[in-house]
DNA sequence: AAAAAATGTGCAAACGTTTGCACTCTTTAA
DNA sequence: TTAAAGAGTGCAAACGTTTGCACATTTTTT
């Protein structure tokens, strides 16, 4: 049988506030009887019920992170998933728990908001892709504290967000190409309207105009996901692009389409061609030739969005709504990359 | 200011008992009644607080996952937390949540004891790497629910795992090697002395043997983790073992190494070596040539694992303490395969 | 037509904590 | 030396539910 405080108090002779208040430490009580205290509940094996604490505290000591039930991409889970050790970490390093819950329906009602209605969690952490009008609407009016992650498409003026940089992505990349002796990058994208994709374009230009290389919208392709049409734009760029000398491709799997298809083409890598591709799976280090990527690092990505909403939490202001992480190269041999580089 | 089950009996002018009743279901009330009662629910926007049931149900309607904090492998944490998807979704379709915790110690406690002593979960599954002694045995002495994903070392009475079959895995591989022409295959594994290449050379050793070819276990190789070493068995089995005629290696990564020396060698894959590796990273059918892997499906990994967890909380109890999810062959370009299940 | 069962509802205790108030006794300040 | 402050503890209410018991009314069974 699970001992409570009452057995405590009754076991030392004192009232069971007591007990408590030596627990809390939120009261100054004898030496002697915090002593006998501790040793009864040593004795009895002892341990509070949290359920009782998160009732008379109102609080669940808990938040929620809502992961993308929709998005199967194995990756791009990934990706965020890897922050979840780290907001893991947060969470309880504050003495705090981590329920995660998807973010589709269940029975009648939207699983976020029965977290929230219900009393589950005290703040919640959600992807930009699962973030709805009505969710928004409802964690403003209840003032229920919330972190997103990614950047969403049109701003709130109640919501924070955290995301990898990607703008300065684009520039680091672009720069990456420029010092390792390239001249004339080009950016594959995926579909220019994504947020992201937007932000990556914006620091591609402004770094190359920084390089003062002159860039029209001619040097962006919009690929797609599929590779046929990725294979097609390559072949497009090798016939009437001939200056071009690097692609920065907004992932690796477009970057492997984009090199087979190049090697196909008798080009070689990083001597005819240099490659640089956002995001850094585990295989990327095994493509051929290995690949340089713009990687981030989703541990601290993850950390930043919990400690934003633990701020939140506790009333702390803090004046920036977007947060943003840096992104770092990580080079291999798909560019020539600076000697002191080269790893 | 939240509705309380008290507001809405004082609403409506019953007992705050009948309102409880109605939404649980737990009597018969009159049609009347209870329609004035959800009007009333609707209207102050009453939601139930969890925490109060909880604390009178002495349930906490919540399971644990722990997640392996100390191994840090990016892929095998992800194989892990592929799975996390399934608990999730079979979690709340029992109408539980999902609390998520890492290994590790907080304060002066053991995070998961700490779970289970404080009554914030009511059944756990963790990773066989967190398995010790001393929780095992907490485990059982407080009659816990929990079931391990992996395969322990030693096995106790009363532990319930579940794992992918490795052993039918490595079946699967060499009768995907016969069925495709090769004859002499070999098995590159990173430590012999583990549960699970253990599994995998039995399987192996059984299924050449139903094949009719002899093998002794100097098919078996142990090529640890470090690329030199894997390099250097490849060079080994192509000078000594010149009958071989296929590796099935236990990663991607293995596997990889083992291309790339091979072709260095002069080698074709798959026409004079075929190659098979245990996991499909994403990235496994970009490499050259596209890796045929043994995959598992860790969605079901994950939902057979909660669903286990959730018969031994009702008291139901299953036969088998142990539970495998069959392996799968995905045929790439890296063995011959045959005609018909090529991709 | 009487007995038994079912329906519908209220009362109050219980779950295990925390905390405001009150009180006594000691210590410190003026 | 008296007043004020602090230390140490108890009492009882509160947090928001659920549920066993009780009871009245209606319906069903014999």
């Amino acid at each position: 049988m699970k001992s409570t405080i009452k057995d405590i108090a009754r076991k030392v002779g004192v009232n069971p506030s007591t007990v408590s208040r030596v627990i809390n430490g939120t009261a100054s009580i004898s030496n002697e009887t915090k002593e006998k205290i501790y040793e009864a509940m040593r004795e009895m094996d002892y341990h509070p019920n949290s359920q009782a604490r998160r009732l008379v505290n109102g609080s669940t000591f808990t938040i929620g992170l809502v992961i993308d039930a929709g998005n199967s991409d194995a990756y791009s889970n990934a990706f965020f998933i890897s922050s979840v050790s780290a907001i893991e970490r947060v969470t309880q390093d504050r003495g705090y728990n981590l329920l995660i819950t998807n973010s589709g329906n269940c029975q009648n009602q939207n699983a976020v908001e029965n977290l929230i209605l219900e009393n589950k969690v005290d703040g919640v952490i959600l992807p930009v892709s699962d973030v709805t009008d009505e969710l928004i609407e409802l964690l403003v009016s209840k003032e229920f504290p919330f972190v997103i992650m990614g950047e969403p498409e049109k701003e709130l003026n109640q919501d924070y967000w955290v995301d990898m940089n990607n703008e300065q992505g684009g520039r680091l990349a672009v720069q990456h190409l420029i010092q390792s002796g390239y001249h004339c990058p080009m950016l594959f994208v995926e579909d220019k309207a994504t947020v992201f994709e937007k932000n990556r374009i914006q620091g591609f230009q402004k770094q190359l105009e920084l390089s003062g290389i002159e860039c029209g919208e001619s040097n962006i392709v919009e690929c797609g996901t599929d590779a046929e049409q990725i294979i097609a734009k390559v072949n497009m760029v090798l016939h009437d692009f001939t200056k071009v000398d690097s692609i920065i491709c907004t992932n690796n799997i477009v970057a492997f389409h984009v090199i087979q298809e190049l090697k196909k083409g008798g080009k070689r890598i990083p001597e005819d061609m240099g490659i640089v591709a956002f995001d850094n799976y585990p295989l990327a280090e095994y493509m051929e030739p290995p690949l340089t990527v713009v990687d981030v690092n989703t541990y601290k990505l993850g950390e930043l969005a919990a400690n934003i909403l633990f701020d939140k939490m506790k009333q702390i202001r803090k004046d920036d709504k977007k947060s943003l992480i840096d992104t770092q190269m990580i080079v291999r041999k798909s560019t020539r990359g600076r000697k002191e580089e080269r790893q």
